[in-house]
DNA sequence: ACGATATTTCAGAATATTCCGAATTAAGGA
DNA sequence: TCCTTAATTCGGAATATTCTGAAATATCGT
């Protein structure tokens, strides 16, 4: 696929933000040229397009399909797999938010709950200390159970809940200090 | 320090996690061990506890201060520098938060920015592409702004709202059919 | 079943990150 | 000031991650 420069910047830019968000590069880039193609696109053309090996993209495909972020389609009379990117950007995020409440929060609460019943018979540790690993493992769990209750909102319920933003708690506090910003107010 | 069974494995749990999160083992390590230890910790002792290079304490040491995770202090006859972990977890989450923001979202939002300005003398660009450039700008400025509303309630509104949960939304959709749950219900 | 094409696996090369330890700089105290 | 101790910097070693290319495997049409 030939990339126009400002579609070369964006995967460049995705490349980056990636891998600071624990993707490696290749699978940012492919995601973001799955992104702005917005059209299915067989391995081979990513891995042209991008200049990576083809067997790097068979990886990174199956990382982003982990993830939920691409799916595979078929093109008829071409027996290759297609790939187009989750273009609803609500639902990648949410795609995304699941994902590492189930492989990072989750693991979390766990180990900390098997440490704060170790400690029942571990007499070398201070009851403080125990304390506050308790503190950490409930933030957690409390975390985790108000992303379980937001997250079976309808999408469209999410979206109005952000346009409010923080007016929902504004209710319960009437009498606000004015937000004082310099720039043009948004939305 | 002596460091507990429990402790240990606390510590080494951290820095798993935290290298998840985008921070270095050592990193995440030192801030677990603050935390357990709840009490201030010279330089040496940390890297003594730990087993790592007094270098690589004074490195990570750094980037924690960089994040707000832990504070210098100073004990009195000793000349060596004392540091304290944040021990409350909201304060520290929205220390991450902030800064994540800072360092990631932020940017993320002007690049985006400046793809969609290059974008009207790129003519080898489709008006969809630009489209979903312009959809994921918007979208990481709208997450962005509710994170600054949000970010400005006071932190008891904030843990009010969190135990809340999904019944800020429930106001507004009356009728849902009730959640089924197969394990004990939280809180 | 066979050949052609598509996909995946995997060992090791390339690259990036983390970590150590020696050298340097900074900060007291006498 | 000079000596002692604390803290930092930084080159390069150790380690971890990513990526490639060749080989193996799978899939489909005939």
């Amino acid at each position: 696929m030939q990339l126009s420069p400002v579609m070369e910047s964006f995967i460049l830019h995705w490349g980056e933000m990636g891998s600071r968000w624990g993707l490696n590069r290749t699978v940012a880039q492919i995601y973001a040229l799955l992104y702005v193609a917005g059209t299915p696109l067989p391995a081979d053309e990513i891995a042209g397009t991008l200049k990576v090996a083809r067997s790097n993209v068979s990886t990174s495909i199956r990382e982003l399909q982990s993830w939920g972020l691409i799916a595979r389609t078929h093109a008829i009379g071409d027996r290759r797999d297609h790939f187009v990117a989750e273009t609803d950007l609500w639902t990648a995020a949410l795609r995304v938010a699941d994902a590492r409440k189930r492989r990072e929060i989750d693991p979390a609460i766990a180990a900390l709950a098997g440490c704060l019943s170790d400690a029942r018979t571990d007499d070398a540790i201070g009851k403080d200390a125990v304390a506050r690993i308790r503190a950490m493992h409930d933030f957690l769990e409390a975390a985790g159970g108000w992303y379980e209750d937001v997250r079976e909102l309808p999408q469209s319920k999410l979206e109005t809940l952000m346009k409010m933003g923080a007016k929902v708690a504004r209710l319960e506090t009437p009498a606000r200090k004015p937000k004082k910003k310099k720039g043009k107010g948004r939305r």
